[in-house]
DNA sequence: AACATTAATGTAAGCGCTTTCATTTGGTTT
DNA sequence: AAACCAAATGAAAGCGCTTACATTAATGTT
């Protein structure tokens, strides 16, 4: 592997003037650019991008942590930042926190000891204070789909309160009056800001919210078939559920039709998310999209533009929601 | 941020020994160990991977290059890739291929410019010879999902043939006769290998194939609705079709149905990966268990042996896909 | 007690770049 | 032709570590 200093004997130049070419910036006369562009030619030369990190303080790598690798949402976030980071030249350094704060800690803490000149964190179990902290100290990070005040410029989330109220309201306007709700763990902040979506629908309409309608899954297929079958048994008669995210309404879906009910006839259902896998279902699933890519790639502009300077179009920090309707929602109107 | 220098002089030991006690290895006095464990800790300090990798010639990084971020099957083996080497404390560098051959060679070169000590590469379309060549030159690689004779040792693949050739015997031992086939692009591996499986298992029932039952989609899900819909227009009879993955399955389940076709009463499908999405669908579907969260980890256990000198166990090379029966198909036999 | 061994620690030279500051070069000006 | 100035280039000091080698301290041997 060649190094600077060969590059610059070959060329008969001095170190700086190689550096000075690679980085372009500098004024060098045409001639010894040249000169020094046929002299890396000639020992393919790539220079050390760690000796660089070195010397320059910049890494050039953006630490992103994310609960699961796989998962539809995050793949499609992953690939939104990576876009538009690559494309700047950055590097991208991925770690997985499973929804776990000790973990989670971990993620960070393994990221930041590999000089990530910026983190992307969608992080769910680790507190508020912790990460209020650690935006006052040393650190730079971006934080997706979640909001919190005292960081607010640090944030990039989804008004998910809306998401949750336009996916119950669409079914009302429907004429559905008993709506059940699949909720995802009440402790992170987007399944909670959700169902308060959900209430808030039922009150515009003048839906007293029963209790006994909620059911608390894990974000997960088979939470959304036992959730479905907890509510089921409850005996208490209703004409639609919204699940807060597509999988547990895939998992709803199956329950009901394992229990001889017809999807969208004998019960609608309202997923959450528009992952890929919703229009793939059947009765291909009405939704809430949740324009996740896109998040992914305002976070990367947003630590292009503050991290490194480079000239990116205004961020903005809060996205909006909007309802997808297909055929898995019936309406009762005639 | 701390460096190692203060520390040592916190301490009261030289440069040397704070690196001796950092990379536990050489023998230091229990004391002093002591003294320089408090020293760090009360100085908060984090070595610089960065200096380390320079000093060392070791970057602690490995690069993975798959088509997509997105896609569950490239989730799935990012998560086992990531999973084994973050408990080793290497870092996991990502870039994306697009299933390019240009967009790759980029993908490679970047991650190479990156400094990374291996790669992992899910490549497509850049050429075997290419392959070849970049093994003989400087860099450590390992293949995922390619088999190329001439570099075995850095293949780590499915035996999609037989992965295809389960499927289509599953199909003709429940009385099935004409069966269609939806394929991926044939210029991808494996693609054209899942399909001679699929001839394979035609020709030991005593079958001709015929192409007129062929239809090469994209291994995507509009690519699969496309070619069911081809396949019906055809007019041929069928009973059963075969789809070189779930997503395409997908795309033809919808097509058939879009048709008036129930399945799998009016016709069976089965589909190639086992990927989640494979039993949300309804019905469930019949598949072919593509282990690619094994094959990622077994990757990576690959690169922590031959590259790192870890303790791992043996990897194997190859890996046998399974038959997943489901509700997708339908038996012919009374 | 004198010496040989071995363990513990220190010294200093890099690793391959960037960057500040000094020096050289070549063209203008008078 | 002398003086000047901007542009081009070079010299050298780091960046924060690792590591080969040298030195010192501790222990054992006779």
């Amino acid at each position: 592997m060649a190094t600077i200093y060969q590059v610059s004997e070959l060329a008969g130049v001095s170190l700086a003037t190689v550096s000075r070419v690679m980085n372009g910036g500098t004024r060098v006369s045409e001639k010894t650019r040249e000169k020094v562009n046929k002299a890396m030619e000639t020992l393919n030369y790539r220079p050390s991008s760690i000796a660089r990190s070195l010397a320059s303080n910049c890494s050039n790598s953006v630490g992103i942590l994310v609960s699961e690798l796989h998962g539809p949402i995050y793949g499609a976030m992953m690939s939104g930042i990576e876009k538009q980071l690559r494309t700047a030249g950055k590097h991208v350094i991925i770690a997985a926190g499973h929804s776990d704060a000790a973990s989670e800690k971990d993620g960070i803490e393994f990221l930041i000891a590999r000089n990530c000149d910026a983190l992307i964190l969608h992080v769910e179990a680790v507190s508020d204070e912790y990460l209020i902290e650690l935006a006052t100290t040393q650190h730079k990070f971006i934080l997706i789909n979640r909001y919190i005040p005292q960081i607010a410029d640090n944030c990039i989330s989804l008004n998910n309160r809306r998401g949750g109220y336009l996916a119950t309201k669409a079914l009302l306007e429907n004429g559905h009056r008993d709506i059940a709700y699949i909720s995802g763990p009440l402790w992170k902040m987007d399944a909670s800001d959700r169902y308060l979506g959900h209430q808030e629908a039922l009150a515009e309409h003048g839906i007293i919210c029963n209790d006994a309608l909620l059911s608390e899954g894990n974000f997960q297929e088979e939470g959304g078939n036992e959730c479905m079958l907890a509510l089921l048994e409850t005996k208490i008669p209703f004409s639609a559920v919204v699940c807060a995210n597509d999988e547990m309404a895939a998992g709803a879906m199956q329950a009901a039709r394992d229990k001889g009910m017809a999807v969208p006839n004998d019960i609608s259902v309202m997923g959450f998310d528009n992952v890929l896998l919703a229009q793939y279902m059947y009765p291909k699933l009405s939704t809430v999209n949740y324009p996740v890519q896109d998040m992914g790639k305002m976070a990367a502009s947003w630590i292009l533009k503050n991290i490194y300077q480079a000239n990116q179009p205004d961020v903005s920090h809060v996205f909006e929601p909007e309802l997808v309707w297909r055929d898995s929602v019936i309406s009762l109107k005639r």
